[in-house]
DNA sequence: TGACGACGGCTCGTATACAAAGTGTACACT
DNA sequence: AGTGTACACTTTGTATACGAGCCGTCGTCA
């Protein structure tokens, strides 16, 4: 039972941090061995991924983890503020108990892995900072299209945690602040608040992810590249 | 292979006709008996069931049915019209191919079956319909959110389907009237039409919905009863 | 030389047998 | 008589063995 959870966990996180990448073959014995567990677990394992959206399976043909074309790129940028905004103002209208306590937990464990330098962790803290949010919303029905959004935002976002100029750690650094914003923004139950600052966040977000999809020209010659060297 | 995509058909059928009541305990030996499948598929299948949100998996305690209490309702009659339009709108936008003409053909099909009275038929060409549209919209994130909505809006409108009153049939004309003018947006993309149909087609089974969530009182005296059967 | 077909290896799918966990009942002890 | 414990039974979880379906390669025939 244990060696099963570890399974899905340890192959959710693989993926996520793009360790597995998108479109990779997974093999069942090879993945029974790494794990200790027989087919016949891990097989469900692979049926609840598949569920998540984490992977794909085809009949008689395995399992690939979940592709990312350009297509559903598209896609994601079009829905992704819309969930967003308003799972967060539902977070602040819902949260009930401990959950904004376990939200601070999870944003000073990011703050913390992102000091560091921790790049792979800091991205599956956010997600799961996001994933919390998502469960204080309680709202079964917005979280499964949030999760399957956090999947690709995840997946994409590696690079944004591994900041090479100090610009890029200025952004990380006002996503964290932003972050602290909506604890705020849902510790005082500010509905409108906290959607905008969602949108806000989302906002940040897009610009790195479309750096990450569209990236900076290569300098066009020597000038160019000495201005974007200052810029910088 | 054959038979194990069967049944997990034929448990999707009867857990959205509620055959299969919310909340309803299966056991893994009489479905395989029932299906003649092992054990070794059918709790595939179940795990299947359990990532779409048909029923729940509790460790060492088996599955049940997903239930569907009053809290979950709320947050059902929030999130619909959001994921409805969108999804509508989307659809217009998005659909390709041969889609129009399979939504064009599961609506006769759905009209057909009203017309006959057979009513869970009805409910899942109904649910097949709108899943349809969600296929057309071509959004794989807002999707997950609208097939766990259909879910439930699906098991709960089993008496829609029923119409015992000349008002109730007058109801589902409409119905497939605004099924009829969705198809007719979608054909000519006109996106913001077809958004604002959605809403209206909302509208009306939100209306059916509240009547079955919380239905009229019983008549006081028989004086009001008399009025009722004339209101009729 | 190219194309078609058969064979072999490999991976996936299913069944069955066994182990573990949970549940209910009966009996004994307080 | 009530409570607690132990045992048996039911149900779930796991491993393994076997059968089926792909895929690639090698050989043969045109």
């Amino acid at each position: 039972m244990n060696k099963k959870a570890a399974c899905l966990l340890a192959l959710r996180e693989r993926i996520l941090s793009t360790e597995l990448e998108p479109g990779a073959d997974l093999d069942e014995l090879s993945l029974c061995e790494t794990y200790g567990v027989s087919r016949t677990p891990l097989r469900e394992v692979l049926q609840r991924l598949s569920g998540e959206g984490l992977i794909q399976l085809e009949e008689n043909r395995g399992a690939k983890v979940a592709s990312m074309d350009v297509r559903v790129m598209r896609t994601f940028f079009q829905t992704a503020p819309l969930v967003y905004a308003n799972i967060s103002a539902l977070a602040a209208e819902n949260w009930a108990g401990p959950q904004l306590n376990t939200l601070k937990h999870t944003q000073s464990a990011f703050a913390v892995a992102m000091r560091r330098g921790e790049a792979s962790e800091a991205a599956l803290l956010n997600h799961r900072f996001h994933a919390e949010i998502g469960l204080m919303a309680d709202n079964a029905y917005l979280v499964a299209s949030l999760n399957r959004l956090l999947i690709d935002h995840t997946r994409m976002s590696q690079t944004f945690y591994r900041p090479t100029s100090e610009a890029d750690r200025d952004r990380v650094r006002l996503a964290i602040e932003q972050h602290d914003a909506m604890i705020a923004a849902f510790e005082r139950r500010e509905t409108a608040l906290s959607m905008d600052l969602a949108l806000q966040h989302w906002d940040l977000s897009r610009d790195q992810l479309e750096r990450f999809v569209r990236p900076d020209p290569l300098p066009l010659d020597v000038h160019s590249l000495e201005a974007r060297r200052h810029a910088v």
